[in-house]
RNA sequence: GGCCCCAUAGCUCAGUUGGAUAGAGCGCAGGAUUCCUAAUCCUGAGGCCGAUGGUUCAAAUCCAUCUGGGGUCACCA
């Protein structure tokens, strides 16, 4: 149950309950009508603006009609008592016995408690990462890894029928690079001497072992091919050598992608996908043939004016047309991203969501472009651009060069600070803002990091459980068992707003869900693990409080069910981010 | 120059999509363990929400302009 949906539907039907607006000749508009959670917790538990929204078209002053809805709520054993405050707020307190219903439905739900129906089965591609497959992932494709397999969890938590995508970029010029790169390594591997690596092929140490390869299954055999065919041989075995390894990286990270595509499927038989993309495009009347004005701004030197096949994105919502076909008759890179469009359209995709790096924001309006285009406004595409990450060891900035090869990568910051840290503080902001990463503070003072205190939270809860069982061995602390609980017991102001903070979790994941923002998640855990390290406290202060009491079974049990639940909410949340909801911390 | 993102406490950031006295962590000042894990908690100080106008019962939040910071621009992929 999502407490605040249940009140709105009751408050809505007090409202329409009314003589006031039964009789009423202006337009009641009910969908503006909030209940939330108040901003201040003295307020009461739940909140609505409902007065405040109907005042004007019912030409009342809202103070007064915020008191003749509270009417409606003075018999309702669920409402302790209700107030009204400040502009025309209507306050709820809820009474314990209602919190303690919804205890019982914690329980019984466990860590299921919370998933929605929000996205009511709706096919969602999620496509992140996506890093060329010429080298090992490096540090700066973490945040996107991190923030669309959170998203992607929490999309599905929330309803949604989701795939996470990878796309392949293996059909470029790059790859070209990356096979004579391999091929000497190849040739390296069967003795020659092959000096220094040639400025422009990539000189790292990870291809040795795929030339190696390539010279115990092939010997000279190799060398001695036809030059086109050689690289065929190879541009296979580097692309699936490369895709082994970053596979390995992100399972390393905790990512794991339902469907790799490949680039290079677009462009086969003849690049026939592309082609019918275009042709498509074509039938729909958004292809010509034309120039582009020059940039703006500093003109670069290598100009050309030149005609070309192009998409007129102008008209759907682009600043500029954008290229398909290069002057030498072979296909842009846009090509291919139209084309694979398509195929996720045409895999029936309601719903496409693409994780960008910061850097990538010149492509977001051609993208959404491409989706009018191909789609006719019927596919929601939303770009989720992720600001860059600034490293920092120490304070001191870390300075990286591509060219030396020496960037850190990936797998190096998993191995140095840990996968949990990593996820959570990649999730501990908002992804539209940046973000200053700093190995020192995350490693050395570990407490920096939430993610550890959120696990402790977790980790205290089994704690408790552990406890109890010793005190009271022959206690049964089955979730079965908790959740047949009888919590009438419950009744302290600090326990039922530990209830209170758990019932926000359903309305938490739809509307983080609503927003595409995972980090909302993060934010609401460490709420959570707060409100529970808080009321743990209590217990120093006022032992009665203690979760454990061996003196009262009936409210140990009780407790425990509460501790229970907040474990199952806290692993819940922490499974959405990717992390683990450890049993112990020592 | 065009487009995109950002600006909130000394620092790093949240802010429930327009609501009440704007919150948290770190740092600073003070306090709590014979006790279910002190990897925790409590109290205090600290704010012209970058600037100016506008929209309305109500603006940190929406609109316009400006200032400052970051990203980006073309047959690359």
């Amino acid at each position: 149950m999502n407490v605040f949906k249940d009140l709105e539907a009751r408050i809505k039907t007090a409202v329409e309950a009314l003589e006031i607006v039964k009789t009423s000749e202006a337009s009641i508009n009910l969908d503006r009508i909030t209940v939330e959670p108040p901003r201040d917790s003295s307020h009461g538990d739940i909140a609505s603006n409902v007065a405040m929204v109907l005042a004007k078209p019912l030409g009342m002053n809202p103070r007064a009609l915020a008191d003749m809805i509270a009417e409606a709520f003075a018999g309702d054993p669920d409402v302790l008592h209700t107030t009204v405050a400040g502009p025309g707020f209507l306050n709820f307190r809820m009474s314990a016995g209602y919190w303690q219903r919804l205890l019982v439905e914690i329980c019984e739900a466990g860590t299921d408690y919370g998933r929605s129906d929000f996205g009511a089965g709706r096919k969602v591609n999620v496509e992140f990462v996506s890093a060329n497959p010429t080298g090992p992932m490096h540090v700066g494709h973490c945040r996107g890894a991190v923030v669309g397999d959170a998203l992607a969890n929490l999309l599905s938590f929330a309803g949604y029928a989701v795939d996470k995508e990878y796309y392949i970029n293996d059909a470029g010029s790059q790859i070209d690079v990356l096979a004579s790169s391999v091929y000497l390594r190849y040739r390296e591997a069967l003795g020659e001497s092959i000096g220094e690596i040639p400025a422009g092929l990539y000189p790292g140490d990870y291809l040795v072992p795929v030339g190696q390869a390539l010279a115990a299954e092939y010997g000279q055999r190799l060398a001695s091919m036809p030059e086109a065919e050689r690289m065929e041989i190879i541009k296979d075995r580097a692309i699936a050598a490369m895709m082994d390894m970053i596979r390995d990286d992100l399972k390393a990270l905790n990512v794991v992608h339902d469907v790799f595509f490949s680039e290079r499927t677009l462009h086969a038989d003849g690049a026939t996908a592309i082609r019918r993309a275009i042709n498509d495009l074509t039938y729909k009347g958004h292809v010509y043939k034309g120039k582009l004005p020059p940039p703006k701004g500093q003109l670069p030197e290598d100009w050309e004016d030149r005609e070309q096949t192009l998409f007129r994105s102008t008209d759907v919502g682009d600043d500029i047309d954008r290229p398909l076909i290069k002057s030498d008759g072979s296909y842009t890179y846009f090509a291919a991203d139209v084309a694979y469009f398509r195929d996720k359209f045409e895999r029936g995709y309601s719903e496409m969501i693409y994780v960008l790096g910061a850097d990538h924001g010149g492509y977001v309006k051609r993208l959404e472009a491409v989706a009018r285009a191909v789609s006719g406004g019927q596919t929601k595409l939303t770009v989720l651009l992720c600001q860059l990450v600034k490293l920092y060891r120490g304070g001191e900035p870390v300075r990286m060069s591509k060219r030396s090869g020496d960037f850190i990568t990936l797998r190096e910051v998993v191995e140095e600070v840990g996968r949990d840290s990593v996820r959570f503080m990649m999730l501990y902001r908002k992804s539209s803002e940046p973000l200053d990463f700093d190995f020192a503070k995350v490693t050395e003072q570990s407490k920096d990091n939430p993610v550890f205190y959120v696990q402790y939270a977790h980790a205290r809860c089994h704690s408790v459980m552990r406890q109890a069982v010793e005190v009271i061995p022959d206690i049964d602390i089955s979730a079965e068992t908790l959740a047949a609980q009888d919590f009438a017991g419950l009744t302290d102001e600090s326990e039922l707003a530990l209830i209170a903070k758990l019932a926000e979790y359903p309305r938490l994941i739809d509307a983080a869900s609503a927003a595409q923002e995972p980090h909302k998640v993060a934010f609401y855990l460490y709420d959570l693990a707060s409100a529970l390290h808080t009321h743990w406290n209590r217990g120093r202060d006022t032992p009665e409080l203690r979760f454990v009491n061996d003196k009262n079974r009936q409210l140990t049990s009780a407790r425990l069910g509460l501790v229970y639940a907040v474990a199952s909410v806290l692993k819940s949340g922490l499974s959405i981010t990717g992390t683990d909801a450890p049993l112990e911390m020592r």
